[in-house]
RNA sequence: GAGAUUGUAGCUCAGUUGGUUAGAGCAUCAGAUUGUGGUUCUGAGGGUCGCGGGUUCGACCCCCGUCAGUCUCCCCA
């Protein structure tokens, strides 16, 4: 049979682990700088957990788990799963008679179950960070799989704006550590429900946000067809042009709307909410985030965030370098209720996501992985059998006791065989314990990198490799 | 869910209007070289041409179906 795996999943060769390991510690360091604590939750959650939260699409791409034992069912129970099963060939549909279970589909929702299930332990405000995959059945693409990690930060239990602050700050930080140049964009979701009010149409928000977030794909043209198309009127269609129209910087736009939405108390609280995030970003700017001395925060109203559940402020990252074309490397916003949505009513969060796999791949296209991440296994010690078997097993020993990663070739092979094999896996040194090395007590030691060889008693070998 | 495109050796790919036994590079193994790698040289192994059907004297090539990968739309990280 000829191996391979599901679409839209991976295998990462050491050197990708590795990669990926850097931008994770890197995250970790920062989120842990933050005061924020890790959590970890199963792969798999109840489906009734997950659905209902993601949207109509949003369900469709949630990857659901078979039951099993179905054969094992008595007949009464097989009948309902007949007709249950009629109902997911003719519809989209799910059951807990045939899916009790399924995939994670982001980090999110499985927080705000821990947060309810746990509320009697937590201290609030809670802060926590999650990296761990996720799993949609979406058809893979570019920059898109079916299996991927999400490393979210999120807070709940606070209302305050500073909290907003400090993520734009934890994305700041992070990419600049990561040499990611971005745009980190920010709107508020009651912004968008505002322009919907003026369009008169306060039921079209959502219509209205997926067409406006095109606005850099498709342009003003395009935006406006699919606004035709999606029911809204020339009348509100000329107000989200006026809206859009509007240039300048953060705070110029923001004096703008406010003049735009000013009979609006939706649009005005998030214009005001907008403004007292920035203003407490400014206290808290982790350095140089910017490159021409202009912020790389934008308040940008064509942006919509695909997740429902978002309520006040909303953020998403894009990679501002012309060379790369990849959608947003991360997102999140504030979602006054989530928890609501289990019986914990009263709790606000905001938190915001890093997508890794397209971090990844920008960092690969934009070549800013540094040269040596961590090295390997630095010495190999050659096999010459027999007694130089058992000399070398000895020597091995002792530079693990000195805490140098080593290893021996496990077979007596011919010596060019054990010497290619050190070439290819590019270990820095390779020791020659021999017959003559033996019975002096001493050990060849081979620079590889620059093929320099001397021998020295293994003490020096020691200090030698310890540099 | 809709569309485009690709499928030939372990990998990357050639393959003439449809014509004997399907090729190359890399990789692997063996040898030149039983204690000196990266560069050479010689040789060897390795293919149901994704799968099934059809057209034809004859199909890797043309037609139909099917499966899989990649990309685009939708939507999203």
């Amino acid at each position: 049979m000829k191996p391979s795996i599901p679409q839209g999943t991976r295998d990462f060769s050491p050197a990708e682990v590795r990669r990926r390991q850097y931008i994770f510690n890197t995250l970790r360091i920062i989120f842990e700088l933050y005061g924020f604590q890790p959590l970890e939750t199963p792969s798999m959650e109840n489906l009734t957990t997950l659905t209902g939260k993601y949207g109509e699409e949003g369900d469709r791409l949630i990857f659901k788990i078979l039951n099993n034992g179905l054969h094992e069912k008595k007949d009464a129970d097989k009948d309902k799963l007949n007709s249950e099963w009629n109902n997911i060939l003719s519809k989209p549909y799910s059951t807990p008679v045939v899916t009790e279970r399924a995939l994670r589909y982001d980090l999110t929702i499985p927080f705000a179950r821990y947060v309810v299930m746990h509320q009697n332990e937590l201290a609030f405000p809670f802060r926590r960070y999650q990296m761990q995959p996720v799993w949609r059945a979406d058809r893979p693409q570019k920059g898109r799989y079916r299996e991927f990690w999400q490393c979210d930060v999120d807070m709940v239990g606070s209302t305050s704006l500073i909290n907003e602050a400090e993520l734009l700050c934890i994305y700041q930080s992070a990419f600049q550590k990561l040499k990611v140049p971005v745009t980190i964009k920010v709107n508020s979701r009651k912004l968008l429900a505002a322009l919907a009010e003026l369009c008169g149409m306060p039921e079209k928000m959502v219509d209205i946000t997926i067409a406006m977030d095109k606005l850099d794909k498709i342009g003003w043209v395009g935006v406006a067809n699919e606004l035709k198309e999606r029911g809204i009127s020339d009348d509100g269609i000329w107000q989200i042009e006026r809206v859009i129209n509007v240039k300048g910087t953060n705070q110029e736009k923001l004096v703008a709307y406010s003049d735009i939405m000013q009979h609006s108390a939706v649009g005005m609280e998030g214009i005001n909410e907008l403004s007292k995030t920035l203003a407490y970003f400014g206290n808290l700017e982790p350095g140089i985030g910017n490159l021409d001395g202009k912020s790389n925060i934008v308040v940008d109203i064509s942006l919509a965030r695909g997740l429902n559940y978002y309520t006040g402020v909303i953020v998403e990252v894009v990679c501002s370098s012309e060379a790369v074309k990849m959608g947003s490397i991360g997102g999140g916003g504030r979602y006054d209720d989530l928890t609501g949505l289990f019986g914990l009513k009263g709790l606000s969060g905001v938190g915001v996501s890093f997508g890794i796999d397209r971090i990844y791949d920008v960092m690969e296209e934009l070549n800013v992985f540094p040269e040596q991440l961590v090295e390997g296994t630095k010495a190999i010690i050659l096999n010459f059998g027999g007694d130089n078997e058992t000399y070398a097993l000895q020597i091995l020993q002792q530079l693990r006791a000195a805490n140098i990663a080593a290893e021996i070739y496990p077979d007596a092979a011919k010596f060019d065989k054990q010497m290619k094999y050190a070439n290819k896996r590019g270990i820095a040194y390779v020791l020659l314990p021999g017959d003559e090395e033996r019975e002096k007590n001493m050990v060849s030691v081979k620079n590889f990198v620059t093929g320099e060889q001397k021998m020295v008693p293994v003490e020096e070998a020691i200090t030698l490799l310890r540099v």
